[in-house]
DNA sequence: GACTCTATCTCGGTA
DNA sequence: TACCGAGGTAGAGTC
């Protein structure tokens, strides 16, 4: 990795058109190739970026960093106040825990959570407009969809009905009704949601990782 | 901004829970106080982070930093091989040209480029759900509310539904009919637009910059 | 502050 | 490869 500190003006060409004017910035170059320009605040995303693969071109005051999409990064360094480079080596990785896979893990193995007397029939139930979260039957043998979110908004509510829309030309699977499940599910989804005859059910992530399906037997 | 490159382990716990194990990686500290951590690949995006405001304890072989939603980032610098400190300055910001308000702008500029006898009602029509792109008049003077894109994606089209069921409750606009422009449709918001009764259409954002607003008299 | 929508989104999965 | 969906989305604008 390499980290030039200098006085720089930069250009970007290419989805947009986007300039920068002089001042001191940080311009960061990854072993992969790719080069960010940050500067000092603006939590982390850069002011300017070029992914790799590129093929940058050090003319010594400029630089054009180029990729295969013909987009342009130029990179005029007015003067160079530090420049390092730095060996890291491979990084191991990101391990991640409590995303919506996770809670949809949990909710499959465990779907009396959602309400007594379900069972689950699929998950990822496939559709011509994607993927049901989980397909299910309730107690009374009626085909129940759910979608799963981890944070309940009205774009879940809608694709929960575009599902159900979608399930109901399947006549085979008679009538069909749909639960919109998250660990917090926001009023406006919570109106439309019930607007559109759809239970919400808000669960609790920890909680639901304490139980084993077998805990579940009881009800 | 305070750039140190360490060995050392990470761990994020908030809105998930996230670990990084044992290697050499990048710490950037902005004068705002938002740290990142940054492996030698991987595109712009840190592998971990968080951003101002918070508070930052040194403790020396020990960093936690806490946020008012009560996240915490805890880095152990097990070896620290660089650290430096750069003054940077404020930045002057960025300029940027071509992004979806631009398109907006050059459509409301030449609505018969969405179609022949377009003509313009309103930019930015106001509804209780959110302004509607464009409100335009067809030649047989039927109102069109169209939604504007860069990526025309299904979410878009939910959109365009949205307003058109709100504009409806104005009875006195009469049928309204709903288009759906971007400079790429997508396929699944091909199927949804034609399902939801929407024409979609796709527009050349250079080609529309360079028609002037007079060229499309010649309809 | 809460809500809305864009983004050179990034990133991962899958067909 | 392209498409699709999730994201600790971030960030900007509006109310």
């Amino acid at each position: 990795m390499r980290l030039v500190v200098a006085r720089c003006t930069v250009d970007y060409d290419g989805r947009l058109s986007a300039h920068l004017p002089e001042a001191v910035r940080l311009v960061m170059v990854k072993a992969d190739g790719c080069v960010a320009i940050h500067a000092d605040g603006g939590a982390y995303k850069p002011l300017n970026w070029m992914n790799a693969p590129n093929t940058l071109r050090d003319e010594g005051e400029r630089w054009v960093v180029t990729n295969k999409q013909g987009e342009t990064l130029t990179i005029h360094l007015h003067e160079v106040l530090s420049d390092h480079e730095h060996e890291l080596g491979d990084d191991p990785g990101l391990q991640k825990d409590g995303v919506e896979a996770h809670l949809q893990e949990l909710l499959a193995a465990a779907p009396h959570a959602i309400e007594p007397g379900l069972t689950l029939v699929r998950r990822e139930y496939p559709t011509a407009i994607g993927p049901v979260d989980l397909v299910c039957r309730d107690a009374d043998g009626a085909v129940v969809a759910v979608e799963v979110k981890r944070r309940g908004e009205i774009d879940g509510v809608e694709q929960l009905a575009r599902y159900i829309e979608r399930l109901q030309l399947d006549s085979s699977l008679g009538a069909i009704r749909g639960v919109f499940v998250a660990q917090v599910v926001k009023p406006q989804a919570r109106v439309l949601a019930e607007s559109r005859g759809f239970r919400w059910v808000e669960v609790d992530y920890d909680e639901l990782r304490g139980l084993r399906p077998d805990d579940l037997r009881l009800f």
